[in-house]
DNA sequence: AAGACGAAAGTGGTTGA
DNA sequence: TCAACAACTTTCGTCTT
């Protein structure tokens, strides 16, 4: 920590602001890292003696417990997260987990809890490369979720994983689940649940995604031309029109857009990489492709 | 050998009785 | 609460280049 320098003027005149938990450079007043946790001990000790006296053996993390000793918990009702009701196959494990659980945890915290989430919610925004303004408007809706009680029970990382998906769409910049699900470890199907959940709970108003916003990204991570962009966009103005687009996935339908577009551009990719790209199957590629080809009387073949 | 295509069966969610 | 249903995925075989 002491070694750390300022990464835009070098200084390492680095100060901790243990109220904000930020490490902050003491000449530019860059502001390093957020969230950070202070980890030295809560006392003070004015000689050696004292020193000796106050130190216990106890950590308040460490890698002799499960999770580092940072820990959920699982709730007493024996449902799923749609609320019905566990086969009794399943509310035997679940009682057995429960108290080899709390056994194994010290007291759950909701500070722990935060600690834990927010830390996993900047993870996963830098691989993102989301804005700031997403990071903090996900994690006060990750607090809304907490204080709803609505982790209690289910993997943290899903929760928050399911809030920045519904951020990103919130504010017109969507990641496909496929992506999310691909930096967080958390299944889509997970994800997808979880969204669900909390979206209903927290009344939540998300805009149903659109298609167009999904085909920059698809266009850029294969590598192909604006021309093919523009290409694709028309095709999905065309499709909207023709009720193409109703009742389909969004991502799809992109996809299936610049796939068309690739090929009517000659910079044609093949449907295994355009379905990798967006997240999705070479099948579901094909059907919307095919939709388009005959909807849009498209001079292919 | 690789890509495109399509059929069939399976999954999980929504809807409407 | 449950069965029908739509969208999508997985898997696999066939055809084309």
């Amino acid at each position: 920590m002491a070694e750390e320098r300022c990464p835009e003027c070098k200084s390492k005149k680095l100060t901790q602001d243990y109220e904000k938990g930020e490490l902050v450079c003491g000449v530019c007043g860059l502001v390093i890292t957020e969230g950070m946790m202070d980890e030295g001990p809560e006392w003070r000790a004015f000689n050696a003696d004292q020193r000796r006296e106050r130190a216990r053996g106890g950590a308040p993390i460490t890698y002799m417990r499960p999770n580092k000793g940072l820990v959920t918990e699982i709730d007493q009702y024996n449902r799923d997260i749609r609320g019905a009701r566990l086969p009794s196959k399943r509310q035997a494990q679940f009682y057995r987990m429960r108290r080899w659980h709390k056994r194994a945890s010290i007291t759950g915290s909701t500070e722990r809890n935060l600690a834990v989430a927010l830390s996993e919610l900047n993870r996963i925004a830098s691989y993102l490369g989301l804005p700031d303004s997403i990071r903090e408007s996900a994690a006060l809706t990750y607090r809304k979720c907490v204080e709803k009680g609505l982790i209690k029970g289910r993997l943290i990382e899903s929760i928050v994983a399911a809030v920045i998906y519904a951020k990103c769409r919130e504010r017109g910049v969507p990641r496909t689940l496929a992506e999310i699900a691909n930096v967080s470890g958390v299944k889509k199907k997970e994800i997808g649940r979880a969204y669900r959940n909390i979206s209903r709970e927290l009344d939540l108003k998300i805009p149903l995604a659109d298609p167009s916003y999904y085909v920059p990204r698809f266009v850029a991570g294969l590598g192909l031309s604006g021309k093919v962009q523009e290409k694709a966009f028309e095709l999905m103005k065309k499709a909207t029109k023709k009720r193409l687009i109703s009742g389909r996935g969004p991502t799809g339908l992109a996809a299936a857009a610049v796939y068309t577009a690739s090929v009517l551009c000659n910079e044609q990719r093949t449907q295994k990489e355009v379905a990798d790209a967006a997240g999705i199957t070479e099948v579901t590629i094909r059907n919307r492709y095919k939709e388009l080809k005959t909807e849009l009387d498209l001079p292919l073949e």
